[in-house]
RNA sequence: CGGGAUGUAGCGCAGCCCGGUAGCGCGCUUCGUUCGGGACGAAGAAGUCGCCGGUUCAAAUCCGGCCAUCCCGACCA
């Protein structure tokens, strides 16, 4: 493509709407355009990456035997009540309503709409397995979209749905998948680790996320160097020290007038906080319930949440406490409590003399031992895990980093065949529902994933496998008749051998080029000025290092050649 | 939804407090000079000042309402 044809609207200066790296360098380089909050027009570099990752992701789920189809977008409201999912999903459920006035919803993901097709045309369990995937446009009406293609409301899937007759096969097919999607990440370039995820409310048996490693990612995930790793909000916290070989003291109560947070307790106290144990109330659904965890710790609200089966967790309210458990905000205390079931974190267990609240304003206990003090409705694990916690495989310290989650995989089980009355018939003739699962690729969100891991000061850093072209050829004496028709045959040249080749033929300065291609980032760059043409070279520079070498004319197809060999090799060692 | 901010030419911004002529930089068009890291000069095109209403002789500017966008939080099967 010639630069001087091709519609790459470049910007100088930063976009007043873009925060972090992948959507500011996106708009400048001209891949991106806002139309509204969270929706995006993809301009042709963009489009070319998509491509390439698409291609990535078809070749790699073809070869373990997907089947490529493509459903609807629009679905009917009806089809969202047979799942149950019309009322749980929530607000986050794009919905319209067409002139008759019959409701439908924007798919925020398929497995109503597959699961369908599945009901209808898969019988038997001679057609099981099967694993059918698309790519195509979501919508979820995001609470707050953020960070450009990150987070939009309008974005590129790839869902992929298997079936199977029972939960070997499913997990035979997740451990594919899950081969598949180490692959395909490590195909596009990327630094990516899978991660232990939270099933939540999707239900299920096992779930991983591919996390791209950035600093700016979103999600913040534990791992140890043994191979575990996990979600934050997942992470298993295995025992902290505790001083479990203190002799039980009386209880005792003190006056601790107007302290209530735990900074403020067990300072005027003199202890440290983790002698404390905090009592969280919370309201779920109807119910109210006391959480017990220690003072040094964050409460992990998913745990809660899935322990207690309960999608709507909400911390209770001031006059709720009163009301409820009698007691008052800030000295809300476990003793002699029985009015609502109480749980305490695991690592409670065996601390002894801690300090508590007492339900009454301004004062608190000394010398709380729970199991002697406290009725437990039950002890889990509720914290939330921090840098430096012990891996609950291995023991060891783990450490946490930041990452961008793009993709996920699930083992679904039977939830939507049995909701969706989806059944085969096994070999003794009865209907028996899917084992399914479900695997998300965010193709959009991977683009922007690679630039926040590959871009420095100067723009976008492509890895050569999604890079919108192989090589940018830089024209740096568009007047000079004899340079001009020497690139014009280069740029034939690579051509012919099928190397992507974008031509700067602009008439423009050197340096506005070079800051144009070091925006763009695509990995190889020839440059052709006069000093060198003379002396019958040209300069290659490599994007990613800067580095920069000479070559002669007649070497340039040799050396192009070698080097994006040489940059696909890098990238292929770390494919497993 | 709670908190904060912004809306003026394609982009980035000033002007608003203290009402009266809409401005700067980049980009765009034309001409000339320049030509290896975002050149210089000259000429030019381009704006319902987010929208609606109010106050006023007069509103980008003051007042009210609405809308949109961004950031923090809640949320993210």
């Amino acid at each position: 493509m010639r630069f001087s044809q091709a519609f790459i609207p470049t910007l100088k200066e930063k976009p007043a709407e873009a925060e972090i790296p992948s959507h500011t360098l996106m708009i400048r380089s001209g891949m991106l355009r806002k139309l509204g909050s969270g929706i995006y027009s993809y301009l042709p570099l963009a489009k070319k990456v998509i491509n390439y990752i698409e291609t990535i992701v078809r070749e790699e789920l073809n070869a373990i035997g997907c089947q490529e189809i493509l459903m609807p977008v629009l679905h009917p409201r009806e089809l969202w009540e047979m799942s149950g999912r019309w009322n749980v999903y929530g607000p986050e459920l794009m919905r319209l309503t067409d002139r008759h006035d019959r409701e439908f919803a924007l798919g925020p993901t398929h497995e109503e709409v597959i699961t369908l097709i599945a009901k209808y045309d898969i019988k038997s369990y001679k057609q099981l397995p099967i694993n059918l995937y698309q790519i195509q446009t979501k919508f979820r009406d995001e609470i707050r979209p953020r960070f450009g293609v990150m987070r939009s409301r309008e974005f590129i899937m790839k869902d992929a749905y298997s079936f199977h007759k029972d939960k070997k096969s499913l997990k035979k097919t997740y451990d594919d998948m899950y081969k598949a999607y180490s692959r395909i990440f490590a195909r596009c370039g990327l630094k990516s680790v899978a991660v232990e995820a939270d099933v939540g409310a999707i239900g299920g048996s096992s779930s991983h996320e591919f996390m791209v490693l950035a600093e700016t990612g979103e999600s913040e995930v534990l791992h140890c160097k043994c191979g575990y790793a996990a979600n934050l909000e997942n992470a298993k916290i295995t025992a902290l020290d505790c001083n479990e070989h203190e002799e039980m003291k009386q209880l005792e109560k003190v006056s601790t007038p107007d302290r209530k947070s735990v900074e403020e307790v067990s300072a005027f106290l003199g202890v440290l906080p983790k002698k404390l144990i905090k009592t969280i109330v919370y309201k779920a659904g109807d119910n109210f319930v006391a959480i017990l965890i220690r003072g040094d710790r964050e409460i992990n609200p998913v745990k809660v949440a899935n322990f207690l089966q309960c999608v709507n967790l909400e911390f209770a309210t001031e006059d709720e406490i009163a009301e409820f458990t009698k007691s008052t905000a800030g000295f809300v205390g476990p003793v002699g409590k029985k009015n609502i079931k109480i749980y305490a974190d695991l690592n409670l267990k065996g601390t002894k003399n801690m300090i508590t609240g007492v339900d009454e304003k301004d004062y608190h206990y000394r010398n709380v031992n729970l199991e002697r003090d406290v009725h437990i409705d039950a002890w889990q694990d509720f914290i939330q895990a921090e840098n430096g916690d012990k891996c609950p495989r291995c023991g060891k310290a783990m450490s946490s980093f930041r990452g961008i989650e793009v993709g996920q995989i699930f083992q679904l089980g039977d939830k939507y065949s049995t909701a969706m009355e989806a059944t085969y018939d096994a070999e003794n003739g009865s209907a028996v529902p899917y084992q399914m699962g479900c695997y998300g690729i965010g193709i959009t969100r991977t683009m922007a994933a690679s630039i926040e891991q590959f871009h420095d000061k100067d723009g976008i850093i492509w890895p050569i496998s999604i890079s919108p072209y192989d090589v940018e050829l830089i024209n740096l004496s568009p007047s000079d008749e004899d340079i001009t028709e020497f690139c014009d045959n280069v740029y034939e040249l690579l051509q012919d051998e099928f190397i992507d080749v974008l031509y700067d033929d602009r008439d423009e300065k050197a340096g506005f080029k070079f800051k144009d291609a070091d925006l763009i980032g695509i990995p190889i760059h020839i440059i052709v000025g006069k000093k060198n043409f003379e002396n019958e070279m040209v300069e290659i520079k490599i994007r990613k290092t800067g580095e920069k070498t000479t070559c002669a004319f007649d070497d340039i197809l040799n050396k192009i050649s070698s080097l994006i060999d040489t940059l696909y090799e890098e990238i292929d060692k770390n494919v497993t």
